[in-house]
DNA sequence: CAGGATCCACGGTGATACTG
DNA sequence: CAGTATCACCGTGGATCCTG
């Protein structure tokens, strides 16, 4: 079987991104957002990436972008419609996630004491 | 926020690479597998491919390794039983991606129908 | 059989400066 | 304000060859 055929990539696809996960966690619960205020939320995200990542998930549909004719510029961020199905899929992930940390950083301590040795 | 507390990132960071979703998927589906079975299931990945990716997973706590110790070697792997917590989420996420491709394949299509236009 | 070791190409990301 | 343009770095992935 070839990778392309995995439809889990298809979901991977539009989720990988350094900041995709996090411009949809603001997007879902703080609502429609001004680029500015986007980058006033993620301080340490570049302009350029901001643009980009929010290019690359308004054409696969998942977030609106409407621009207002004025200067200066104002330019509003939301999840579409369609993106909203993406909420379930972004629910079973962080929570999955969070138990992950958990899981792994549980079995580092256990070796830790097994082995009486840091490191 | 730092977009390392988001917990999708954790969930993302096991599954990205262009191999493991694959990987798991067979593992999932036929079960317990030898090196060069996976090899032959996937002609395309190279071996370096296929072990760092598998090592990366039974980092993760994901996959079990269990080597025999003999001539010539023989090296199993299958999904831990940790690892089963990833199949709701990696169901999802195929659910998801499968309707993403139609959604995706039926705007470009409705855009060619409106436009008169192929391009 | 199941890797390990190298070398290399490419794309994603970042820093910075500029613009309508 | 909301971008675009350019340059540079670095990690992922691929090709190839070697080994217990």
């Amino acid at each position: 079987m070839k990778p392309e055929l995995c439809k889990v990539d298809q979901a991977l696809g539009i989720l990988v991104g350094k900041w995709k996960p996090i411009i949809l966690l603001h997007l879902f619960n703080e609502g429609t957002q001004r680029f500015s205020e986007l980058k006033r939320l993620m301080p340490e995200i570049t302009q350029k990436m901001l643009t980009k990542q929010l290019r690359e998930l308004e054409d696969e549909d998942i977030v609106n972008r409407v621009v207002y004719p004025q200067v200066p510029p104002k330019v509003e961020y939301s999840i579409s419609a369609y993106g909203q199905s993406l909420q379930p899929v972004l629910a079973v992930m962080h929570e999955w996630g969070t138990n992950h940390a958990s899981h792994i950083a549980k079995m580092k301590n256990d070796y830790v004491i097994g082995d009486s040795l840091v490191k």
